[in-house]
DNA sequence: CAATTCAATTGCATTTTGCAAGTAACAATG
DNA sequence: CATTGTTACTTGCAAAATGCAATTGAATTG
């Protein structure tokens, strides 16, 4: 089961945000739903991170208690979920993006697509406009 | 003793970050230091968060294990060390912005300041620029 | 030199994580 | 329509991380 929410410890808003995603897995599942189209329980297991099956259930729980994400059936096959971003969540897409570029330009050995760097740099809320985009279609 | 650091879970420029950072107190410290201007154990331990000083301890370690901030000492009290942000760590500071901009957004009992809110509508680019600034100073 | 301050460290209970195995519902197959 | 496979979880348990309170030891202050 998954822990209720405790009392937020201030009223920063980065405290705030830590309270929901402070942890290594909560924002991975995120990208995989807004960068990386992914929507269903066994997608977001098969992710290279390799998240174990009880620790994905109670994120993905606390994320839907959040308003960060909503879960809802697949009509073409009922022993599935679909779980998508909310406003709340997709608004977390600027976050997402400049983690990915200081990981990307701080990590000698990673893999970032060179064209999402050089979009970034570019013209950075173009790139923002094209994946929000992309998460609507 | 801190953990040292163990190999990375992908070569995702997101997973990188949050390998470093992932958790409900490193991106405090680095509040702390980038955004009020904070330099010493105490100070830390003052916010209103409340960390303990063992989890203080162990993630001043590993933040600068990582490179992200540096110990150096305090001539006039060799007690104390000053912390300070690497460029790796201030370069973390457009992630702290979004991640304010986004609690301040969706939390209706945000502490955040109004002006921040208003000038990173207005002008993104210029309320970094003056963030960094203030840094150096 | 005694008291205080500061940055940790220690011991210990509680919570969270991670792994492997299991289960229940549904879907696909023959 | 019975069997086999798939999917989304749940469970049990060991290991690790967290949180709290008390303590240490060095440096400063009075």
């Amino acid at each position: 089961m998954p822990a209720n929410q405790p009392n937020s410890r201030s009223d920063c808003p980065i405290s705030f945000g830590l309270d929901l995603f402070g942890d290594k897995w909560t924002l991975l599942i995120l990208r995989d739903l807004l960068l990386r189209g992914k929507s269903k329980f066994g997608e977001f297991l098969g992710s290279e991170e390799r998240i174990a099956s009880n620790i994905l259930a109670d994120r993905l729980a606390r994320l839907e208690s959040s308003g960060l994400i909503t879960k809802a059936e697949d009509e073409s096959d009922r022993r599935q979920s679909l779980y998508r971003a909310t406003k709340k969540g997709t608004d977390l897409l600027p976050v997402l993006v400049e983690l990915a570029y200081w990981g990307a330009s701080h990590d000698p050995k990673t893999g970032a697509p060179k064209e999402f760097v050089k979009a970034y740099r570019l013209d950075r809320s173009g790139l923002l406009k094209r994946l929000k985009n992309e998460i609507k279609a």
